[in-house]
DNA sequence: ACCTGACGCGTTTTT
DNA sequence: CGCGTCAGGT
């Protein structure tokens, strides 16, 4: 132990070796808050401390698997196994399915994911009758999510005039009703929403005191990683759960709080200190990962807020580059722009494509880029989005299972009952749900006692309905003496899944059979994984809750070195070497839906903060003139962030293609954009180019071809300098022997593609196969 | 019940 | 632009 602690400064060992009271860290980014964290736990086990009494909570499943795995080498595997370790939710989750019937919920109860709310709230307004486009689904979601966090009951709202008014005055008088039925539906279904995994936990401790005190007990020693991310009944159960023993301990930085969307509320952590006696505050502020310039750049954003708590974060790295600013015409300019910085960058120094990240404030974002990428054969990999287990197939495999498990399940039973298609339409769906509100049942349990209602249903659809039922019981037989695998492949087989996708050849057919493909092998892999794990049972319920709390940041599977592309809420917590972030852009980032308050504006730009400092070695920031959105080609202006910036820090990179084939923009473009930065703030302020981006490669030779990456058709053969051969429109044939200044002689084997996007395939005596875009690659023809 | 085509609306961000 | 919803036809 004392190797490892010997490795911290001494700021972050005074924190690392309190163990005893309440504490707050306050980490700036990239001060190594998780190493603390990590070697904390280390410690505290080192001690003689149980870590069956410690509850450790992150904010990603990923996090809490990677500082489980670094503790485990530390203090061994057996040790770290009994920690608790993981996110609100599933930590709660599973305390919850333990006590699940002091709440009258099944212990196998169903986890709704945002869909499956959003779902039943739609259907719900539309069993009311009431108007879609004033009752949007998810606004309404949006307000009964926020409910919840406040920890805002049914009963509660109703008995809240002030509330029933509020949503009065949003010409929304009957949204208890909606609210009211929408949980009896859940309750009925045998399913939480995420924001029940927090609600129903903070039920189940004021309502039942001796599991209070059982689990005051057990979680002697508690922490807290991103404690500025927690919402009100996340710091509710804290609290309780750390009234007992006080040994709290939160990590956290309010310069990164970025999820009040989401009923985080960052006075938790501004008002940590007056929620327990004697709290032992300590602050990290050095950083390790990042740039002189960067961090430096960085303080100059976060300076701009009012609301945030005293500290200084500094470096003893290196000066660094400076942060370089480049602005396109449009989406896809930006797109080219930073494939080839990125095609560069790897090719002068030597890096990898995991060394680069392309951060972005919306998922929209993420197309012009991967055209750009996949265009230059750039492997790359998209975090989030609709991730894997969004997608429509796989959710209606898993609904299958999900019935299985729990034939209360609504939603699943909603998703499926007609897919494939077997004859159940709408109207039959409705009346099975009028029938079920009815008699208080659930609609699973009136399909199977059909004939004995009095439901209008014809003959025919009766069968139809009894044999769905058959299905879904032969499934829970199976399920007896199956795995989760054999069970899934052989749900996809009957119920004609595979045949449904099969049948036509169409592309996205055959995709979704790859995915479908996919989650089986993922299946076989979790029950491999599972045989492994003693205290596991490899159970499908199991599978099913990995599934519904699954994070996009989790999961990285295939080659590892990729370009990440996500949002930068993603990217929270994460590091790269070269970071791009992009559509810097008024109304895009700061979103259009911030601009209303102060409080909204300051999020954003902690959110800003968050991007910048993911770099530890260059940052780059993009924007464009104008955007594709909603179809439209849209004008826009530069984010306010840019100029906010202290321009000691920035390198603002005058695009030589806007000059070399938009005559007439770069006369307009370079003309008014005059230094009147407080006049008009939104306006960034141009100094005249004074060197290429790529300045340290290029310093010997002038490269203007390097910019001239806009469109295909703008792309001429240009002129050639001595010794230098530009094989653009050469006659370049396989065979050819040809000399590169990296990697030296080599064969060509291949040429394919056309104009700007040809390409060689080129063996090379010491590189191996390389495919090189031919009007890059400085290329000698010598046999 | 189910397919087709017209239309209209939406994009913050996610456990 | 691209998805989901709805009316109309079969």
């Amino acid at each position: 132990m004392e190797k490892y602690l010997s490795q911290l400064n001494e700021a972050q060992l005074e924190p690392t070796i309190q163990i005893e009271g309440p504490m707050i860290v306050i980490a700036g980014a990239g001060s190594g808050k998780t190493r603390v964290l990590t070697f904390r736990i280390a410690y505290m086990m080192s001690k003689g401390i149980d870590p069956f009494n410690i509850l450790s909570l992150t904010f990603t499943n990923k996090a809490a698997k990677e500082m489980k795995e670094r503790i485990a080498t530390i203090v061994g595997a057996s040790e770290s196994k009994n920690l608790w370790m993981g996110t609100f939710h599933s930590i709660f989750a599973k305390i919850l399915r333990i006590e699940a019937d002091k709440l009258g919920y099944p212990s196998n109860f169903t986890i709704y994911d945002s869909q499956d709310s959003g779902r039943l709230i739609a259907s719900i307004i539309k069993e009311m009758n009431l108007d879609k486009d004033i009752y949007k689904y998810k606004q309404v979601l949006g307000r009964i999510s926020s409910y919840k966090n406040s920890l805002i009951t049914v009963r509660a709202y109703m008995q809240n005039p002030e509330l029933k008014e509020a949503d009065a005055m949003a010409r929304r008088p009957r949204m208890g009703e909606i609210y009211k039925e929408y949980v009896d539906r859940c309750f009925k279904a045998g399913a939480m929403d995420f924001d029940d995994l927090l609600l129903k936990t903070n039920e189940l401790l004021t309502r039942f005191p001796e599991v209070l005190a059982k689990y005051q007990n057990r979680f002697k020693y508690i922490l807290v990683d991103e404690y500025q991310d927690t919402n009100h009944s996340q710091y509710l159960i804290v609290r309780a759960l750390s009234d007992k023993f006080q040994n709290i301990c939160v990590v956290g930085d309010d310069a990164q709080s970025i999820y009040a969307f989401r009923g985080a509320n960052i006075n938790n952590i501004l008002n940590f200190q007056n929620d327990y006696d004697d709290v032992k505050v300590f602050r990290l502020e050095q950083n390790y990962r990042s740039t002189k310039n960067i961090v430096n750049a960085a303080n100059s954003i976060i300076d701009k807020n009012e609301t945030k708590l005293d500290k200084v974060v500094w470096t003893a790295n290196d000066e660094g580059g400076k942060i370089i600013v480049n602005r396109s015409l449009t989406d896809s300019d930006e797109g080219r722009y930073v494939a080839s910085t990125i095609w560069e960058s790897k090719m002068q120094n030597q890096l990898k494509n995991s060394d680069f990240a392309i951060l972005y404030r919306t998922n929209a974002q993420s197309r012009s880029i991967e055209d750009a990428l996949r265009k230059r054969d750039i492997p790359y990999r998209i975090y989030g989005g609709t991730s894997f287990y969004q997608r429509k197939e796989i959710k209606d495999v898993v609904a299958y299972l999900r019935l299985v498990i729990n034939p209360a399940d609504e939603e699943a039973l909603k998703r499926v009952i007609n897919f494939p298609a077997r004859g159940i339409g709408q109207t039959t769906v409705d009346k099975l749900i009028v029938a079920a509100n009815g008699y208080k049942r659930t609609i699973f349990e009136v399909m199977k006692n059909i004939d004995k209602t009095n439901v209008s249903i014809n003959a025919g659809t009766k069968t139809k309905l009894k044999n769905f039922v058959t299905l879904v019981e032969s499934f829970q037989v199976l399920n007896q003496s199956a795995d989760v695998f054999e069970l899934a492949e052989h749900v996809t087989r009957t119920t004609g899944i595979i045949k449904e996708f099969n049948k036509d050849g169409t592309p996205e057919g055959v995709a979704k059979m790859e995915n479908i493909e996919e989650l089986l092998n993922g299946m076989k892999d979790f029950v491999e994984g599972q045989k492994e794990i003693a205290d596991t049972t490899g159970s499908l319920a199991e599978f099913l809750e990995d599934v519904a709390l699954a994070t996009d940041a989790d999961g990285d599977k295939g080659d590892p070195d990729h370009v990440a592309l996500m949002t930068i809420h993603l990217a929270k917590g994460l590091e790269f070497s070269n970071v791009f972030v992009v559509g810097l852009e008024e109304d895009l980032f700061p979103s259009a839906m911030s601009g209303n308050t102060r409080a909204e504006l300051e999020e954003e730009r902690r959110l800003f903060y968050v991007a910048v400092t993911r770099a530890e070695k260059q940052a780059y920031l993009t924007y464009a003139l104008s955007r594709y959105r909603w179809g439209k080609l849209v004008d826009s202006e530069p984010s306010r962030f840019i100029s906010e910036i202290d321009e000691q820090y920035l390198e603002i990179v005058t695009p030589i293609e806007e000059r070399r084939f938009n005559p007439m923009l770069s006369a307009d473009i370079f003309g008014d954009a005059e230094p009147n930065i407080k006049a008009n703030p939104n306006k960034i302020r141009y100094k005249p180019a004074k060197k290429p981006v790529f300045k340290k490669a290029n310093a010997a030779k002038k490269e203007p071809e390097k910019f001239q990456v806009t469109t295909p058709k703008n792309l001429k053969p240009v002129a050639k300098s001595a010794g230098e051969a530009n094989l653009f429109d050469s006659k370049l044939t396989v065979g050819n022997l040809v000399k590169h200044l990296r990697f030296g002689v080599g064969e060509v084997k291949k040429i394919e593609g056309v104009g700007a996007d040809t390409k060689a395939e080129i063996n090379f005596q010491h590189g191996g196969v390389k495919k090189l875009l031919l009007r890059f690659a400085k290329l000698e023809i010598i046999g």
